[in-house]
DNA sequence: TGGCCTAATTG
RNA sequence: AGACAAUUAGGCCA
C-alpha cells in the first residue's frame, strides 16, 4: 500500500523541482530505515513537492500567515510559499543530507480546556519545519505502522476511536467485566527523550534522521520574546508528535499483549478489561509500577481506576449497566457537552435569523450525529431530538413575542384561527407553551424536518 | 471513480 | 478564536 503511494509520489514531480535536483536522482534514498534500505525516497524534492501540494496542509498555512505571520519564513504569503521553498529547498535538502538542518523555535500558546478550567500548551513549529515533519511522519509512519499493536486505536491510518470502543465491547461481551482505566499524566510533557530516541535507533539506522527527529524534540520554545530550549516533552501541536506517543506507549502495548491482557489503547487512553475487581486491583498495581519504573511516566491517580464499565467513559461512550448486555452510549460526560452547545447555538441573544441558526445547528448535529451513531442506545437519541426540538419551538416562541404575531404565525403554520387565539392568548410560560396542542401542531416535528433540521434518531 | 472544501468527534 | 493525527458525515467539481 505504501508503494503505490510512493509510486504516484515520484511519478508527480514536477519540472520546476526536478530542475532543482539535477545531480542527485540516483541519490532518492536519501535517509535509510533499517531493514529495508534504499527504498525510501525521503526527503527529495518530489516527496516535498507532494507534501506542499496536499491541500489539507494549504488551509492550515494560510492561517498562519494570516494570524500572526510565519516565523522564519516571514512575509510570505500562500501563493509564494511554494516559490520560497523552490528557491531554498536545495540548501535546506543540503542541511537535512548532513544531519545539520535546525529546526526554528516553536512558538507556545496557551489555549482554554473545553470541560475544565486549565489551559493546554501547544507548541507550534514554522510553516516550514511542520511540512518538513510531516514528510518525516509519513515515511516512518509507513514503515513503523505495521508493528504496532492490534490493540493500539489512536492516530493510526485506517483506525478509529469506534473500532477501539467496539473491541472494548467485545471483551465485556467475554466476560471481562471490570475495566482497569489507566491516565497518564501530562504525557505530551514528560516523555523522556533519551528513552524515545533510544527506541527509535533500535529501529532506524540513519544518524541524521535520528539527529532531525532529536533536534525537533529539543527545539527551543518561543515565549514572549524569548527561547528557552527544552529538555523532556515533545511538542505538543507537531505533525510528529501523536506518531512519537505510539512508538513510546507501543512498549506499554507490548508488555500488556506478553502479559497475556485484553486490552485498548488509544493515545494516552488506556484501559484494561479484566474478571474481577482483584484481578483489576492486581494488574492496577503492577502496571502502574512498569509505567513508572521502566517507562518513566505518571499515572494520574485520580483520574484512573478499577470500575465497572458503566462508571467509566471512553472515547465519549460509555456501556449500559443492565443485564449484562454491554450496550455502547453516550457518556454523560458528553451529552452534558451536547446540550450546552445546543443552549448556547439556540439563545436568541446572538444576532442571527431563524434560517442561519437552524442551519448552524444542524451542520452541528450532523456532525455530532456522525460520531455519536456508533451507540446502540435509541433511547438517548430519541429524548435529545424531543429536547432540541422543544428547545427551538420556545426559542421561536419568545421571538414571537406578542399576541398579535403569534396569531398570526399560528395561523399561517395551518393552525385553526380559534386554537391559535386560545394558545396565543394563554400567559403560560414558553417552556410549558410549547406542550400544547397549538404550538405542536404549528412546529411539528414535519415542520423541523422540512426546515432541513437533522433527527439524530433515524 | 477520483479530486477539493466544509463540518463533527476522539486523544 | 488558534496546533496535530485519525475517523465519520455532508457538500462541490470533473
Amino acid at each position: 500500500m505504501s508503494n503505490s503511494k510512493r509510486q504516484i509520489t515520484s511519478q508527480g514531480a514536477s519540472p520546476a523541482f526536478e530542475q532543482v535536483k539535477p545531480g542527485s536522482n540516483a541519490g532518492t534514498a536519501d535517509l535509510l530505515i533499517a531493514g529495508q534500505p534504499s527504498q525510501s525516497p525521503m526527503f527529495d524534492a518530489a516527496l516535498m513537492e507532494e507534501i506542499c501540494q496536499r491541500s489539507n496542509l494549504l488551509p492550515a498555512l494560510k492561517r498562519v500567515m494570516q494570524n500572526q505571520g510565519a516565523p522564519g519564513v516571514d512575509g510570505m504569503t500562500v501563493e509564494e510559499l511554494p516559490n520560497y521553498l523552490k528557491a531554498h529547498w536545495l540548501d535546506i535538502k543540503e542541511r537535512l543530507l548532513h544531519g545539520v538542518y535546525r529546526p526554528q523555535p516553536v512558538r507556545k500558546v496557551a489555549i482554554p480546556k473545553l470541560n475544565g478550567m486549565g489551559v493546554r500548551q501547544l507548541c507550534i513549529p514554522t510553516v516550514l519545519d511542520r511540512l518538513i515533519q510531516q514528510a518525516t511522519l509519513q515515511v516512518l509512519q509507513a514503515k513503523w505502522d505495521r508493528s504496532f499493536s492490534e490493540h493500539s486505536y489512536g492516530f493510526r491510518p485506517r483506525r478509529s476511536a469506534h473500532q477501539a470502543v467496539a473491541q472494548a465491547q467485545s471483551y465485556l461481551k467475554a466476560g471481562y467485566e471490570w475495566v482497569v482505566d489507566l491516565d497518564l499524566e501530562k504525557f505530551f510533557d514528560r516523555v523522556n527523550h533519551d528513552r524515545l530516541l533510544s527506541v527509535l535507533a533500535q529501529r532506524i539506522s540513519d544518524a541524521r534522521v535520528l539527529q532531525l527527529i532529536r533536534a525537533y524534540l529539543k527545539a527551543g520554545v518561543l515565549e514572549n520574546g524569548l527561547v528557552s530550549p527544552r529538555h523532556e516533552g515533545a511538542a505538543q501541536g507537531g505533525p510528529l508528535s501523536p506518531f512519537l506517543s505510539n512508538v513510546v506507549l507501543d512498549e506499554l502495548d507490548k508488555e500488556l499483549e506478553r502479559r497475556g491482557h485484553q486490552f485498548v489503547r488509544y493515545g494516552d487512553d488506556c484501559n484494561i478489561y479484566v474478571c474481577s475487581q482483584r484481578a483489576g486491583e492486581r494488574v492496577m498495581a503492577s502496571i502502574s509500577r512498569f509505567i513508572t519504573h521502566r517507562l518513566k511516566l505518571k499515572i494520574n491517580q485520580s483520574k484512573s481506576a478499577v470500575a465497572r464499565p458503566h462508571e467509566r467513559k471512553f472515547l465519549g461512550f460509555s456501556f449500559t449497566a443492565s443485564g449484562g448486555l454491554h450496550r455502547r452510549k453516550v457518556a454523560n460526560e458528553a451529552i452534558r457537552r451536547f446540550k450546552q452547545r445546543v443552549r448556547q447555538l439556540t439563545r436568541r441573544t446572538r444576532s442571527v435569523n431563524w434560517q442561519e441558526r437552524i442551519a448552524e445547528l444542524s451542520q452541528y448535529l450532523r456532525g455530532w450525529k456522525a460520531y455519536f451513531e456508533f451507540a446502540e442506545t435509541i433511547r438517548q437519541f430519541k429524548d435529545l431530538d424531543s429536547w432540541i426540538r422543544r428547545r427551538l419551538r420556545c426559542a421561536l416562541w419568545k421571538q414571537w413575542k406578542t399576541y398579535r404575531r403569534r396569531k398570526r404565525e399560528l395561523i399561517a403554520l395551518g393552525v385553526p384561527p380559534l386554537l391559535a387565539h386560545t394558545t396565543a392568548w394563554s400567559n403560560k410560560g414558553p417552556w410549558r407553551i410549547c406542550h400544547t396542542p397549538g404550538v405542536q401542531l404549528a412546529l411539528s416535528n414535519d415542520y423541523f424536518n422540512r426546515q432541513g433540521l437533522p433527527k439524530l434518531n433515524d
